[in-house]
Formats: C-alpha cells, structure tokens, sequence
DNA sequence: TTGTATGCGTTATCAT
DNA sequence: ATGATAACGCATACAA
C-alpha cells in the first residue's frame, strides 16, 4: 500500500506538504503540486478512507437502516428501488453506503450502537417499525437521519403522497363511472393510516356513501391476505364495482380470487393496485396503479441527508413530499 | 464519545490496560478487568471501529459488487435475496456491509481501488459482467474475493447447480410425457451456457432430438422479450408441448402471449419457469420451476469469504455447489 | 500484573 | 512556500 510517506520521500518534500498538495490547498507552490500529484499517480496513491475518517471525525459513509420485517424489506421493489436510487446519489457525494442492524458479531449492540461504531455521517430509515424504541433512539441522537414515509418532530422525511394518491386513484375510478368502491388495506402503518383517510375524505368529498363492508383489512405484500379479502368483498350481497388493493403485489392475491369465481378483469370488476412496480406494467390486463417515484424518493433521501451533515448550521428540518403519478392500465373499465 | 483513554481516567488505570481488559487478555487480575467493564457499560463506551481498523489493518467490513446492469440488480428477487443473506451471515462473523461501486464522489475510481479505499477485507462479487476488465482487476488483485455463479480459476465460489436443475426439470417434463419440448434463455451468460448445454445433454440421453427453433434466445427477467420468443414458438408448424423460460419473472411475458392467442396453460401447452421466486408461488396456477436456494447461496459466499480472511494460510479455492429443488405446481400437466 | 511508548495514515496548526 | 509536530482512538511490544 502507499502511503503520502512514500510520495514525500520520492518527492523529497515533507508528508504535510503531499497531503496539502493532494488536497489542492493554495499554499503550495503550483510546480511542488504538480509533481506531487505525477508521483501519487504513477505510484497508484490512494487515499486511506479509514485514516481519514479517524483524523477529520467524518466518515463519508452513510448508513441505511431497512429492516427486512415480513422478509419482505429488499422483495419489496419499492423498497429495493429507493435502496438503489439512495445509493447512486450518496456516490455522487462521495458517500459510501452501509447496512445497520443490531448484534453485529459478538457484540449486540442497537442501531445507534452501530451507526457510531461504524462512524456513520448520517443514517437513513426505512421499512421498519418506527415506534420501536431502538429506532426512536437512533432518529433522537446525536446522528443526522432521514426518514422515508414517516415523520419525527424536528426531524427531516421524505414521503411519498399516499395521500394525493390515493385521492386521484379515487377520483379516477369515480370518473370511469364507478360508485361502489372497495379498498382493502394493509396493515397499521401510517402509511395506511394516511390513505385509508384520503380514501374516506375523497369519497366524502365526491358524495359517495362507503358502506363498512367494502374497507377490508389485510397485509401489505401478502397476495393470501388480499386474496381472502377480496373473497369477503365477493360475498357480499351488494358487491362493489371497483377493489382497490394495497399494493400491487397483494393483487395477485385477488387476481387468483377472482378468476377462481369466474370473475373477470375489467368486465365484471375493476381493480386497481398501488406502487406501480415493474410487475403491474408486464401483467395483462396492465394494472391500473398509483406510481411511487422511489427513484426520486431515495434521491431526495440522500440529498436531504448530505445537507445536514455537510450544513448542520444552516440546516431546517424538512419535510419533501415526492408526488407519484397514476397509471392508467387496463383494469378498471368505464360503467354507466 | 467515549474512548478508552475516559475509561482509564476514570479507573486509574492506563489505556493499555484498559485496551487489554475489554479485550479479554489474560494479564489483567480479574478484579481489574470486571473494574473496567463495569465502568465502560456506565458509561456507555462503544469501540471505535475506524481506530481499529487503522491499527489493526482489518476493517470488518466486506464489500458487494452487485451492478445493476438492465436496472435489475437488486430489482431481482433472486439477488436481493442473496444480499439479504450475505448480509445476514456476515453479521454474524462481525462483519458489515458496503457496496462497492466506481466513481465515488469526485474521485473516480474502479472496483478495487474503491474496496482499497474503504479497507474492506473482502469482496462478494455477484451480478456482474464477469469480463468487465474492473471486476477482473479486483478478482486477481491482494483483496480477497468470492464469486456466485461463476467461477475464476485459483479463487472461490458459490455456485447454483444450474446443470443439475436444468437435467431435473427436463427430466421431469419428460416424465409427465413431453417429447417437444422448447426453451427460451438468457443471454449468453456462463450461467445460460450451462443451461444450455445441459438441456441439450438430458435431452440427448433421454433420446430426444431437438428441433433448432426449439431453442429462442431472449433477456433474463425481461418478460417482453420472452413473450416475443413465446410467440415464434406457437408460430411453428409444430409446436412444442412444453416451454422453459429463462426465469420466472420473464415467464409473465409468455403467459401474456399464450393467453392472447388464446392457448391455455396447462391444458394447451405446458411451461415451467426458473428461479423459484415468490411470485411464481402466488400465480395461479402455480408456476412449475426450479428452486435456487438463494438464501444458501448468500450463507456460503459470506462463510467462504469469511474463511479466506480469517484463515488464509489454512485457505484453499473451492467451488461450492448448491442445490436447488424442483417446485411442482400446475402448468405442467401429463400427456400421453 | 500494570504501564510506557509507539505507530497505523492522515490532516491541521503553527513555525520557519 | 514548506516543514515539524501533534492528534484522532486503539492495540501491542516491551519495560517495569
């Protein structure tokens, strides 16, 4: 490995005057400088990260924390895909990525253990349960983070709006004519929160009277759990129209339902899904769906995160909402 | 943050003895080391990783190269999940993980000089274009490497039984009475070759002779081009009673095409997928394919890799195979 | 059994 | 414009 030593004795310079030069400081002579950098790279100089982050208290390192509940955290495309868009922009700074968990090794530690035992500049949350209390204890520390979907006080988050959302799949649906919407949930997460209450406002809102029976619980990424969902919603008396499901996953659930009942997409239901991951778009009938822009989501992420460590003085908590878009497939058909 | 030398203000003691009691050596009286653990837990002392590292010139930490080439790196089930279970299994052994990429912030940089960069004591290399000359540099490089699904001479890696699965699934299509059977694959990938050239030598034992346009190239995990494939097959004047897809995901493509012109599966023709993802699980009717054991895959780069930096004098190359296993499900069906 | 001294590679401060 | 020195936190060889 070679270090600055070895450059300053080639050079016959001091150590200090390589790293001055290698950092481009102006103190330096132009041709000292020159030189100092024809020798680091014939010589394959690389910087040492690690020596670095012990001299200057700064890692570059950013740490994501995406806990893999229901095993479901990286199968999960939305999540995977704003994991892969963080990535690119922390890069574009200069910021290495790495995963917090708890009990690394022997040592069992929490994830703010880790976060500092690894250095991290900063930490991204996502995916987790965010009333564990090591989460909390980690977002309330003394660690920069950025939270994805869910907001802390005084704390910057990225969100995606469920809440918009959900509005304009409502709205969408209403306007192809349909009047007996479903909308099957998934768990209690304040994701769901939010658009289980866009979708009741919005119905309000256009006039619709939403009987309990058509909110029917289930888990999201769960095709089984929205399968027997929409199993209830078919036995109804008065079925709905129109199924809304919690994600587009959870939808092969009630596609297989459906067609085991002889019901078929779009002529005798309209369904619609929510994420708009690659899956909806290669099924035919195309899945009518609400686009997350998770591409944008762990882009914001990142740049929201840099900003707080690179400029904690002039930093204010903030929170980014990343609009999605609809997509209009073929599953929801036009009735009079 | 506290640091040893707070330790050993606080006991009277010197950092070296404090440095050794947390460490567990043996010359230190009992008395003092349960001193000195006592007082490093009130007073919530954390090792300082970086510091380590530069001392000991082992960072704990291994490096992935997982490219996203075709944007699907970790958009494909079956690597994220090997990712989920390298990361898993390298948490055990005390180890974290950060990916490597090139072009880190300003400095643009290839694989190896990056892990360099970050110290990392090893690299799992997956999901790449293993004659990118970047990824050959890294494998023949100081820094220890194991690969999946591809191997380098001298080096370990973890292989998915790609000739076996293939033998099994042909022989099992055979044996539910299929003599036409077609496959689609990848693109030529060390991975489709073995593919290949095993479905030609079952085929060939069983004493089937394979028609050439029995064989249509496409993309992995690109449903498009699969059902495209699938369409120039149902074009033949003899059509095969039975199709492989590259993988599962690529599978929808041709359940599209076959459902547009009206073919029902498995009552028309008969399909099997690759991979053994969640999704081809949930589809109805379920997806016949062929199990990698992912989750095995990822245990035993991280284990191998582990190994190689731990003990490397003791350390010999090996290929480890993994086996998978046939998934039954219903798009197979028997014929006479 | 404990302590002293040193160095890992880097950068910042302060002299020169 | 350049260099000597110290420091970041830790672990180890060696001295006491």
């Amino acid at each position: 490995m070679v270090t600055i030593t070895d450059i300053a004795v080639r050079c016959n310079v001091s150590r200090a005057t390589v790293s001055k030069a290698l950092n481009g400081h102006s103190d330096i002579s132009a041709e000292t400088a020159a030189n100092i950098r024809q020798a680091a790279r014939e010589m394959g100089y690389l910087p040492n990260a690690t020596a670095r982050t012990l001299k200057l208290g700064r890692s570059h390192n950013i740490g994501v924390l995406f806990v893999d509940k229901t095993s479901s955290g990286l199968g999960h495309e939305y999540f995977s895909q704003i994991l892969e868009s963080v990535k690119q922009e922390a890069e574009k700074s200069g910021y290495d990525i790495t995963f917090i968990s708890r009990d690394i090794g022997g040592l069992s530690m929490d994830y703010y253990e880790h976060a500092k035992y690894r250095n991290c500049d900063g930490v991204i949350v996502a995916s987790v349960d965010f009333t564990d209390p090591a989460v909390i204890k980690l977002v309330n520390s003394d660690i920069p983070t950025v939270t994805l979907d869910y907001v802390f006080d005084s704390h910057s988050a990225v969100l995606s709006d469920n809440v918009g959302g959900m509005a304009e799949l409502v709205r969408y649906v209403y306007g192809k004519g349909h009047r007996r919407i479903a909308f099957i949930h998934g768990e209690f997460t304040s994701v769901t929160q939010k658009r289980l209450g866009s979708f009741h406002r919005t119905c309000s809102e256009l006039g619709l009277t939403i009987p309990d029976e058509y909110i029917q619980p289930a888990t999201f990424h769960d095709p089984k759990s929205s399968g027997l969902a929409t199993r209830r919603l078919l036995e109804l008396k008065e079925r709905p129209t129109c199924i809304l499901y919690p994600d587009d996953f959870s939808f092969i659930g009630g596609m297989n339902e459906l067609e085991k009942q002889g019901v078929s997409i779009p002529e005798d239901i309209s369904v619609a899904g929510y994420d708009g991951i690659l899956l909806s778009q290669v099924l035919r009938p195309r899945l009518t769906t609400y686009r997350q822009d998770a591409e944008a989501m762990g882009r914001e992420a990142a740049r929201a995160l840099v900003e707080i460590i690179e400029r904690p003085k002039e930093w204010i908590p903030r929170q980014t909402m990343i609009p999605g878009r609809l997509l209009e497939g073929d599953t929801v058909r036009t009735i009079e």
